[in-house]
DNA sequence: AGTAATTACGAGGTACGTAACAATC
DNA sequence: GATTGTTACGTACCTCGTAATTACT
């Protein structure tokens, strides 16, 4: 009995026919029949009641359908493990801080490991810690090295808060601001963007944070209208600066090193994206 | 991919090595090595990490392995289904009162339908009708026809109930005897008698009747001990008259004449023997 | 040396598709 | 006549086993 026999009589139950069936299967209808008879003489059993050019599925056809979608099933979950198993091969977990280090290392790994994809997850600073010490997660981006000896960091980018407003802003014009003097202003803000949104809850308390969850319609809010928002500079973000400022910020909140932190015992893989990235992070 | 593969996969897992699992598979070194090859294209892994000269399971082959048997599971039960299935089919469940009947009835299976076995149960009256009617049994004997119209019934056997003593016992030299005669004797009686236990019970209340469960025993007890029994005069019971005495009981109880019956809806295999069976009564 | 795995190669068998046939709707 | 299933037949592929090769213990 094989496999192939099961899925044929699968078939067979489904499409009514033999013919139907071999059609379906892409095959012929004597190649179809054979192989249930064979599948007959194996289990010992009639699986057809057959007229002169009918196969009609009997009791024991039946049970038999049941039973081969039991193993069937079972085949199918094995192959899905071995699915998942091959997407967690092509995949590295990384668990960050915040959202640009996680744009830069997507780069990185398109420019130069093709077939890998970033499965990026937005942490705080002790849950990336944690999740690379637990191995569920590949690599982890902090603020702060990890200092531990299992584990490797090195310093990967750094990335500095930039104010954009309208042209007509009162602080439009100014050459850096403080978070003193954003304070109370409204600003629309992306959801996803990790630590970021703790320093804007702690240094402006009496701003009114929007926060959007949909990136398209931030992007759209930002566009069409007047409010105020945070930027990093990162090309992509360059598209209108005409009809806004962008102004440094000063404070030293403002800016942040990232890390790029590995298990000692990282796969292969996973080193040579942490090789590559500290090249990248050198060079920067 | 086959069965087949995950049967010699298992094999190789129990195994430790593919050239032991190709020895215990009663097939070579080559085929089996190729048959794992596949294995590894079919599911896109690696099974086993391998030196130039030792091939052992990685974690993805000890997934596999599970899985394996996951899917040979279902495949064993389907099998077992079939083998059930397939015993059912050549077994033939008869529900008798008596076992007189069950022997004369599977004397004819065996001369004559060489691959039926049958499957005797010991049931009451009212029991051999009900499973008969739910179709828990194949053919019923019963010491009253069944009057139903979905019920065929045909005369099949009689029994006559004959006393056994030691040639010296006081009854021995008598041409008959009666059940009263017999009142207060000792027997041993074997326990699957079916509803001669009852007569037995009724006509012989101070007796003691010494009850023996097992077949072989009680037949050493006969031939070693002065105990009195029942007999049916059936030839192989015959051994030692020598030194037993046979003596007819006279009363109308002790006759039974037994009825074969079946459903008017039974399968040929049934038909054919019922129909065996009643030729045979129509000879005795 | 001995064991274990892979590669090469030739033979055998098996399973496939085409074609012919039979029977039912 | 169209559809459905089985049988016949020739071919192609696939898998098997033997033998040779390589590497590790």
């Amino acid at each position: 009995m094989e496999l192939e026999q099961l899925r044929q009589l699968e078939a067979v139950a489904r499409c009514g026919t033999i013919s139907a069936a071999a059609k379906a299967l892409r095959t012929t209808q004597p190649s179809l029949s054979r192989s249930m008879k064979k599948l007959e003489a194996d289990l010992g059993q009639e699986l057809f009641s057959r007229t002169r050019n009918r196969a009609v599925l009997n009791d024991a056809g039946r049970l038999a359908v049941e039973h081969a979608g039991r193993v069937l099933a079972e085949e199918r979950r094995m192959r899905e493990a071995f699915d998942e198993l091959a997407k967690r091969q092509r995949t590295v977990r990384v668990a960050s801080v915040a959202p640009a280090p996680n744009w830069r290392l997507g780069s990185i790994v398109v420019e130069r490991f093709s077939g890998v994809v970033l499965e990026p997850d937005l942490v705080g600073d002790a849950e990336a810690e944690h999740q690379l010490a637990n191995r569920a997660c590949d690599l982890a981006i902090t603020r702060r090295p990890i200092q531990l000896p299992t584990v490797a960091c090195v310093p990967f980018m750094t990335e500095d808060l930039y104010f954009s407003a309208p042209n007509g802003h009162r602080l439009a014009k100014r050459g850096t601001v403080s978070f003193d003097d954003l304070n109370g202003e409204t600003f629309l803000v992306f959801e996803q963007i990790g630590f970021w949104m703790e320093v804007c809850r702690r240094f402006l308390p009496d701003s009114q944070i929007i926060v959007q969850k949909d990136r398209m319609v931030f992007m759209q809010l930002i566009n069409s209208t007047e409010l105020c928002y945070f930027t990093t500079l990162v090309p992509e973000n360059d598209a209108d600066h005409t009809a806004r400022a962008v102004v440094p910020i000063a404070d030293a909140e403002a800016h942040a090193t990232f890390f790029l932190c590995k298990r000692a015992d990282a796969p292969d893989r996973t080193n040579a994206i942490f090789q590559a990235a500290t090249q990248q992070g050198a060079d920067a």
